[in-house]
This record gives C-alpha cells, structure tokens and sequence, in this order.
DNA sequence: ATGATTTTGTGACATTTGTCAAATGAAATC
DNA sequence: GATTTCATTTGACAAATGTCACAAAATCAT
C-alpha cells in the first residue's frame, strides 16, 4: 500500500481498527494527483464525484456574490477538501482552486459510497470523516460568530500561523468578512 | 411504541430502513419531555449526555462572550438540539434554554452510542441524524458569509418565518450579529 | 535581469453601525 | 386591572469600516 494512503487511511482510523483487507479496497477508490497552482478542483454549481485530502499544498474554496469572490476557507496539509454537498451529490456551492503546486488524494466518493452497505468498517471510517468535518463546521461557526474582527484576526494568526505566509491577504480578508484596507489597517497595530 | 418516537425515528431512517427490533432498541433510550419556559437544557462548558429533538416548542443556543449573551441558533419544531461536542463528551459551548412551554425527545447519547458498534442500523441511523447536522452547518456558516446584515435579515425571514413571530427581535439581532437598534432601523423600511 | 502584474499599504472622505439615552409599546405577574 | 418588567423604536452623536485613488513593495514571466 502507498505510503500517503497509509497516512490518510491512518488517519481516520484511530478509534475503529481497519482490517488489511478493507484498506485495500479503500485504497482501489484512492488516487494520488500532483497538480500545478492555480488548478481547479471543484467549480461552483457542478456535481462532483471526489473529496481530496492535501498531503502536501494548499487550497483556498470561495464563491461568487454579485461577481465578487467570497472566500470562505484554505485547506493546508492533512486537511480535507470537499463539502457534504458533494457527498449528497448536490452541486458544489464552492469553488476549490490550488494556491500552490499541492499533492492530493483523490477520493472517489461515487464508488466508495454504496461500500458504507455492505462493509460496516467502511461505515465507520466514512463516519469518522464526517464526524470529524462536522467538528471543523462547528468550531468554525463558533469562530465566526466572535464579531470582532481585530479577535478575529488574532485568533485566526494564533491557530493558523502558516496562513499568513502561504495565502495572500486578500484572500485573508475576504475570509474574515472585511476589506483589504481594514485587514491592512489592523495588522498595522 | 410511542408515536411521538415514531415520527422521530421515521424523520431520521428515510435512506435506511430499520427494523422493528431496532427500532425498539432505539426508543428504549428515548423520553419525552415536557418542560417549562426557561428551561435550561444544556449548560455551557458542562458535559450532557442527552441530545433533543423538538415536538412542540422553542429553544435558544446562546453562549456569554465578555458577559454578553451571544445567541447562536433557535431550533423550533422537528429541529434537532445539542452538538457535536456532547456528542463527543466534550462541554458544551452554549448554554440552550427553552423560549416556550415544550415537548421533547431526549436521547440517552451515552447510552446509545456503543450501539453504533454492535447495530449497524443504529450506525447508519446515527450517521444519518450527523449527516444532516453537518447539512444544516454548511448551511449555516453559508448563510452568515452572505456579510451585508439586510440580506441576511431577508434570508432569515424567507426561510424562517415563524422564529420572528416567537423570538425576541433582541435574540435575533444578536444572532445576527448586529444590536437591536440597527435591526429595528432594517425593519422599519 | 527587467518589465509587467499582483499584492499590500496609506490617505481622505462617505456610509454604516454602535452606543447611550429616553419614550413608547407589549407582555407577564400579582 | 394595575403595576412592573421586558421588548422595541427613535434620535443624536461617536466610532468603525468601506470606498476610491494612488503609491510602494513584492512576485511572476519572459
């Protein structure tokens, strides 16, 4: 087994024991992508069969609000990329575009699906992906709702240093709900 | 078995039938509540092993930032109440209170979950109530990055009517991030 | 390397929103 | 039903943020 299935495997694996047999049929539904910046994974309004995990890179999701991007999240190593809508094979309402050159696992969520039936671990598993992107949901609500845009911004450089290195300001900005020129002006202080 | 646990159950196996037997397992960890007005549910950084679902009634999810209540959803009739967190065992981050004379389900959390590992129904069951938890979450955060508070005050009252004629516009404010002045001044046009 | 493009920072001003205070309206309690 | 409490509205002003314009800095592509 390739060694990146193994760490992503791995790493929704922790609290239910996967046997050798049922990772290699996850791992027949997994692909590995290299892919240059700019990429676009997923585009807003289109059905998606795949979810990805980020081995190496990073992803930055928005959408369009009267022509104007509203960026709502980076993905950087071990993160996920793909939203629930996917998985219900409703239309992305996102889209996902590489801001680096990024390695991923591709996950096919069309064939891995109906596995959840017949193979309870692959239940499991599944579930502790969506458990684990529910957490990240709700604690990302949490974040949002702190309305201050300076505790914002702290706390965002405080959990996520790396960000500020890796994805443009704008792109920050956007995220946190105010202009470029107000971002600029806190991050004066 | 009650009917009230019925179409609580029914709400929740629509993509995966159950049988009698489980169904009865189920509701062995089922009550049905009926409490008074400003009923606490659920105390912030408390752990709870119960999650609700809502017969009749109102309740409110708010948590105390710098001691001011920050009011973060209202969940009225078939709405599911608690979180992840407890779900997990974790505190609780909000406080939840009842805004009406109600009637609840309770579940036993505890008890039910290492059902998940013996049941696979219970798991497919389980997953479905998370699955449209995690729904309901990108909702959410969706909705409150559309930033202009107009639109999010005419999103709110298209989709949820009913919450202005039983929340305070005070609460609702608060959820939406803006005071209660500025919501009256976006009514009175 | 160098010119072009993108990203970030700063100033001036308009707009929005928050805050404080007070008045009105509605609902709960006795 | 009267009284108290709570919720909502309105006005005046201060503070925060957005917008527009432009300059500086960093990055990219050839």
């Amino acid at each position: 087994m390739d060694i990146l299935f193994k760490t992503f495997i791995d790493y929704f694996s922790t609290n239910y024991p996967l046997t050798d047999h049922t990772k290699a049929e996850i791992c027949s539904h997994l692909s590995i992508l290299n892919l240059d910046k700019k990429h676009i994974l997923v585009k807003e309004n289109q059905r998606h069969d795949f979810a990805y995990f980020v081995i190496k890179g990073a992803v930055r999701s928005y959408y369009l609000k009267d022509g104007i991007e509203v960026n709502t999240w980076f993905a950087l190593e071990n993160d996920m990329v793909g939203s629930l809508q996917n998985f219900q094979d409703n239309p992305s309402r996102e889209t996902m575009e590489l801001l680096e050159i990024s390695t991923l696992i591709s996950i096919n969520l069309k064939q891995i699906k109906p596995l959840m039936f017949s193979n309870i671990q692959i239940a499991h598993f599944i579930n502790a992906i969506i458990i684990e992107y529910a957490l990240f949901l709700e604690d990302k609500i949490f974040f949002s709702q702190m309305m201050n845009s300076i505790d914002k911004y702290q706390i965002l450089l405080e959990r996520e240093p790396q960000l500020f290195q890796r994805v443009p300001l704008t792109y920050i900005a956007s995220f946190l709900g105010i202009s470029r020129e107000t971002l600029s002006r806190l991050r004066a202080k």
